[in-house]
DNA sequence: CAACATATGTCAACCGGTTAACATATGGGG
DNA sequence: CCCCATATGTTAACCGGTTGACATATGTTG
């Protein structure tokens, strides 16, 4: 690999001169201007980040941390962040916690001993504490931390409430809503509290399925969805909290009889691409999920260069009434 | 943040002392060992990443391209990546090429100024002749560049002919195949290869669909289609390149009133999650992606340590016979 | 002609680690 | 008592860029 010492020799200049050129700073005169980019040409030569990135301080990485990018929700987040970042000159890290604590904390220490710019925390697998130690500047998705750690978010009670409110409309009288782990204190669960909140308010028997700690195996949302349907025969309207699990539920209906929607109405949330490609396509409620992506990278960036930024920043979803419902 | 100056002055040792016990080389008694560890843990000290990489010519950083993330092949393919870089302690850095040759050839290009240790390459808009280019190791994914350059696959021509046997096994009469470009010189192409030999050989009409240079649209995919089974309606077998394809084909029938399995057997390709979830579950030719995954990382990290490699790497395909055939 | 903008060079320090070479000290084994 | 393994320190160079300080030279302008 030729260096910066390579092309000041072939262009006949001093290393001063292109660190100017490659910076664009001082005076450089057109010909001696061209004369270095013929170099580097000829040599082949390209910029060492790693050595740039140590005396800058600055690696212009971004530590992407997912549960697991193989779950549509985080594949296109990550597709998102990673175009946006790439349009504002960063690169991305990525980062799959697998919902591995332990996985989640080597993962972050790697992020800082690389000396990444900023870490996209959506996965939060740790205790609340251990996100406030980071010195780093961090931007959290769907998760309140702290009032001194952004965090991006849409609007999970607003979502939670056309949900229920859609599924009321289409004449549920029982209905049930499916999500993750209630004890963590994310965000998404304020689409549980709104669902409880409407369903109360109109009187219409309602029930929770928990699924663990966050799994995301299809196995297990159906089973815990058969035996829902099964105990319960009657329940006619299902909210689910994902796409995925929107998708398990379909498959338990067929199997267990039921039709869509006539039978069983039924709403996913995310409108990942997946729920308008399926049959019968997906009601759901869709996440802004390019801009909350676009945000999180803008929040970065503005914590890096030391700009104040707005510690909540949510932004408004939008019911997706397809075939389900 | 602190540094290593900080910690041996902490610790009441040399810098080249504690850098002894950080890399364990030399002699380092016990006690001065639990002091320098000590005096790291006091002052939440972890070693700059960016400083080791510049003079060790190592970054344990792997580079992987594909299209986008979003789509599920690449989303699992991905994740598995992922998985075992992190095992064998790297990391991976994402690039998605939106099948946009400019942002690939930018990608490299920062790859190399980054310094990463190797690209695993499963975009491949670039002509043959840039790869072969470039000096850092690389190893593709379903593509064959020189022999000089390894590649991981899998048996395409295998997967196309247990497809097209399947099809004709199941009684189809007319049958189609619907593929990416075929100008270039993928070894996906086999699989179209395959399905051309068998037809020719059983005698079976068949018919071709050659979508655009690798689009991932979906609209494109029903459009496409439907044409093809509005003008030939007595196709009854169809052949998909990925499973994406095999759900828009299934979206098509519905909407032209075909059964399937009864009036069209339909088979897709690469066995993603998706494949089994939604209903009916779809046959689906499976790549062992985890196996290929995990080969690629230990390509790179063979080729990092000069041992060589086996350019040709060709696992075995398997078919998923399920519901739609 | 003085003053200043333009253009380039030299030199050295710096970013935060790593490492080789060499010095020094201690303690145990033969 | 000598030799050697063990343990640690000192010093300096190095990885590949970046930058500030300062020198120098040329050309332009009022």
């Amino acid at each position: 690999m030729p260096t910066i010492r390579d092309v000041a020799e072939r262009a006949g200049v001093s290393v001063t001169t292109v660190s100017r050129v490659l910076n664009n700073r001082g005076y450089i005169s057109e010909a001696t201007r061209r004369k270095v980019y013929q170099a580097m040409e000829e040599l082949d030569y390209q910029p060492n980040e790693v050595a740039r990135s140590l005396f800058r301080k600055r690696s212009n990485i971004i530590g992407l941390i997912v549960p697991t990018v193989a779950h549509p929700f985080f594949a296109e987040l990550t597709a998102y962040v990673e175009a946006y970042a790439y349009a504002r000159g960063y690169k991305v890290l990525l980062c799959n916690s697998e919902l591995d604590a332990s996985k989640e904390q080597e993962y972050i220490w790697m992020l800082r001993r690389n000396q990444v710019d900023g870490i996209i925390m959506a996965s939060h697998t740790l205790e609340v504490e251990e996100y406030k130690k980071l010195s780093l500047p961090v931007v959290t998705f769907d998760r309140f931390i702290s009032n001194r750690i952004p965090y991006v978010t849409s609007d999970n009670y607003q979502g939670g409430k056309m949900a229920v409110e859609l599924l009321l409309q289409r004449g549920c009288r029982k209905i049930a809503h499916m999500c993750g782990s209630l004890d963590l204190d994310m965000l998404a669960n304020q689409r549980h509290r709104a669902f409880m909140d409407v369903a109360e308010e109109r009187q219409v028997p309602y029930f929770t399925v928990e699924t663990d700690i966050n799994v995301f195996e299809m196995g297990k949302y159906e089973k815990l969805l058969e035996d829902l349907l099964t105990q319960e025969p009657e329940i006619d309207g299902l909210f689910l909290n994902s796409d995925i699990m929107a998708i398990a539920a379909m498959k338990v209906c067929r199997k267990l009889g039921k039709r869509i929607p006539e039978d069983m109405k039924i709403i996913g949330y995310d409108d990942v691409s997946l729920a308008s490609l399926v049959s019968p396509q997906i009601t759901s409620v869709r996440q802004p999920l390019a801009e909350m992506s676009e945000l999180s990278v803008k929040l970065i960036e503005d914590l890096v260069e030391g700009r104040r930024v707005q510690v909540e920043n949510c932004l408004p979803v939008e019911l997706m009434e397809r075939e389900t419902t």
